[in-house]
Formats: C-alpha cells, structure tokens, sequence
DNA sequence: TAGGCCATGTAATGTGTTACATGATTAG
DNA sequence: CTAATCATGTAACACATTACATGGCCTA
C-alpha cells in the first residue's frame, strides 16, 4: 500500500512516472526506494482507481511525456493514510540476520571485517545525510520551528536519518571493540602470527 | 531470499514449522517476522532444493509433526550468504513517509499527536530490549567477550536494537520540543483556546 | 463447553525486483 | 560515433500477507 501514498504525496505538483523516479532519487532515499518498473505499473493503477489524471504532453527531448495530477479521491486517501496509526513494525534488518547467525563460521576474523564493511557503510551514509542537513542550515537557518509547514516536516525525517545512523556507527564501534577485546584475549598475538585458525569450543551457551 | 537463511540459520537443532514460528517470536522478533503461512511453503521448497530433509514424528499433541534438519547442501548454503556483503540499503520506514508528507494535513497538532505517539511505541519497545538485555547480562555477565560464540554474536544483534530505538526516542523528544516551539511562537495560548483551527500560510520554501 | 494451543497446510492477492524491449536527443 | 539521459512500458519471477480450512487435546 505504501508505495501508492509515496506517490500521491510527492505529486502535489503534477508530475510523470520519470520525474518521479528522480525525486526519489534525490530526497526520499534515505527511507524509501522504488524502481520504475515499479512506478509506472502503480500510477497506472492509481488512474484506474481514479486517484490520479493524467495527459500526454510533447517533451522537448524524448518521446511524450505522461504527466499525472492528483485528484479529490487521490487527496482524500493521502489524508486518510496521513491521519491513520504510524505504520510501525515492519522494519527487517537482513544484515542483524547475518551477524546473529555468523557463529556458523566459526571465526571470530569474519565478524570483525563484516562489522567493518558496516561500520564504513554506515559512515558514508551519514557523511551524505549531514552534508543535506548542512545544506539546509545554511539556506534557512538552523531553527527548523521557523521554517516552511512542508521544510519543517522534511527536516524532521532527516534528522531521524541522522540520529538513526549516527547510532548504527557507535554501535560498530563498540563492537568491533568488544571483538578485539575478545580477540586478545582468546587468542594472543604469537598464537594468531602462527597461523591457521585453530578450532575453538566453549561451554556457556546463548 | 533471506527468510531461506535465517530458516537455515535457525535450524541448527531439528526443528518444525511451528517451532520455528515460536522462536521467531521469542527472540528474532526485533529484526526479523514471518507467518506460519509463509514458514511451512518455504521449508517445503528448501526441501526440495535438498537444502532441508524431514522426517514425521508422533506428536505427545496434536497431529504429527515435520521434524526438519539442514542437510550439508544447506550448511553450505548459509554459509556462503553469512560470508557475502552486509544486506544493506533495503531499509524501508514507512512512518518517516507519513511524516514528510504530513504537512499537507495543515495542522501541526496532528504531527504532534503523531510523534507522540512513535515516541511511546518505541519507547515500549526499548524497555522489552532492556529487559532481555538485563536478563542475559545477569546470567552470563556484563563482559560480552567472554560469552559463548553464539551468545556474543546476539549480544550484539540486540545492542544494534537497543541503539538505534534509543536514537529514534531521542529523535522524537528533539523533534516533539521544535513541535511545541513553533506551536508556542505561531499560535499563542490565547489563539489556540479561541477554536476552530485557523488557516496558515507561509513562505519559506522547503 | 468454550477457547486456546498444538500442528498442518492451501489459495488468492498484494508488493517488489530483474530482465527485457524500444527509440529519440544531446553532449563529448 | 558513442554513451548518457529522457521516456515509456511489459513479463516473469520472488517474496509476503490475509484469509481459508482442518482437527485433536487440554484447561478453565
């Protein structure tokens, strides 16, 4: 259902399935993704349910575009879903999946450069999302309670982003510390330069 | 192809389709659901991939049960997806997209109630993750490294939740304050208690 | 005796990805 | 001339939810 309001939302200004596609690219990415295989098939739909309206209009480059405009039924059910329960829940983490399974292999080296890869993951994404913030401290100020009804909402999400993220890199770090820690203590430098990774069991359970 | 591995996963002890489920609820639950209904058809195609083999079992109640174990072929199977990249990028939050476009429901006491909301379903949520967290540092001691290597590695699943629930309370307190802020300096007590909520409209863009 | 748990599943539908297919215009 | 961008879509498949269907055993 989701992605029926994404669109109806993001068409407050009359828009094709293309020009979509670029918005999510560029501001709804941080929490949602859609191809436009996707798009296109759904804004279809949407028409049919008469939701959205759409005409042909020649396009300076390319062939015709296929602009669509919301209309009084589309509106209604944007606000419908605007004013229903916040749509919790739903959050899936396949890489938690991987790291609670990753005992399997059996080495301790594996882990480390899994929660490495998503240490450095996570660092980069939150360089990006500061560097949107930045952007838009500079442009309207660093008090979001003075900004536009729509800025206001759009900052908000954002820094969700950052919190989040933010949060996901310190937990890499107390991890891969706790790892190295464990590391060490286990397997003593000698023992680790001598080589192949010697088969290690103990008793406490999960 | 995820619930494929994390059934894998799982089913280092012979397990049925309804342990499975029960586990899930038990401890997976804060990064990972799934149905019954979508349990029993995945383990019967992991079957005949010869990822699985089953055996029937008498039930002490209720019908026989589907015992299942991994066969090597699956061993194989979950360990070369715990050895690829983080399955990173697929989050989706479907309550952030209410939130950037809550905006066009034009009263902020709305986003207010919204937030309040969040706050008190991650707030819930938080306190479940503290209490298993208390549990497992009573029994086995507040130095993860010293844990099985099972128990480390959800040890560290569960500190990923209970980061990133905390960040996202935290978020709703900063984002409830800048709420109440801009309600307090556009709409004086005096105005609000007049009624009928008034039109507003500004002209800072997003 | 009513409701919950044990235990199995199927069918229909909804949602999302990957791959395929086409073709014009523009910048390097 | 070649590659990117503009612009449309379909088809096949993969993944997930909801609803339906069955029935025994145990507890209140």
């Amino acid at each position: 259902m989701s992605l029926d309001h994404i669109l109806l939302g993001l068409l407050r200004e009359p828009a094709t399935g293309y020009d979509l596609k670029n918005v999510f690219s560029e501001t709804v990415r941080h929490f949602w993704s859609a191809r436009l295989s996707q798009i296109y098939p759904t804004l279809k739909r949407l028409e049919q349910q008469q939701m959205l309206r759409s005409r042909r209009e020649p396009s300076p480059k390319g062939p015709d575009r296929k602009v669509y405009t919301v209309t009084e039924k589309g509106r209604a059910e944007l606000l419908t879903w605007l004013r229903s329960e916040p749509a919790v829940g739903t959050e899936r983490f396949a890489y938690l999946a991987q790291l609670y399974f990753m005992d399997a292999i059996g080495d301790m080296h594996e882990t480390r450069a899994f929660m490495s890869a998503l240490r450095d993951h996570h660092s980069r994404w939150l360089a990006q999302l500061r560097a949107v913030e930045r952007d838009i401290v500079t442009t309207h100020g660093d008090a979001p309670e003075h900004y536009s009804d729509a800025g206001f909402h759009h900052f908000a999400a954002l820094r969700m982003g950052i919190h989040s993220i933010q949060s996901k890199v310190t937990w890499c770090d107390e991890t891969l510390a706790a790892i190295d820690r464990r590391l060490s203590s286990t397997k003593p430098l000698a023992e680790a330069a001598a080589g192949a990774a010697p088969e290690r069991r103990e008793g406490i359970p999960s």
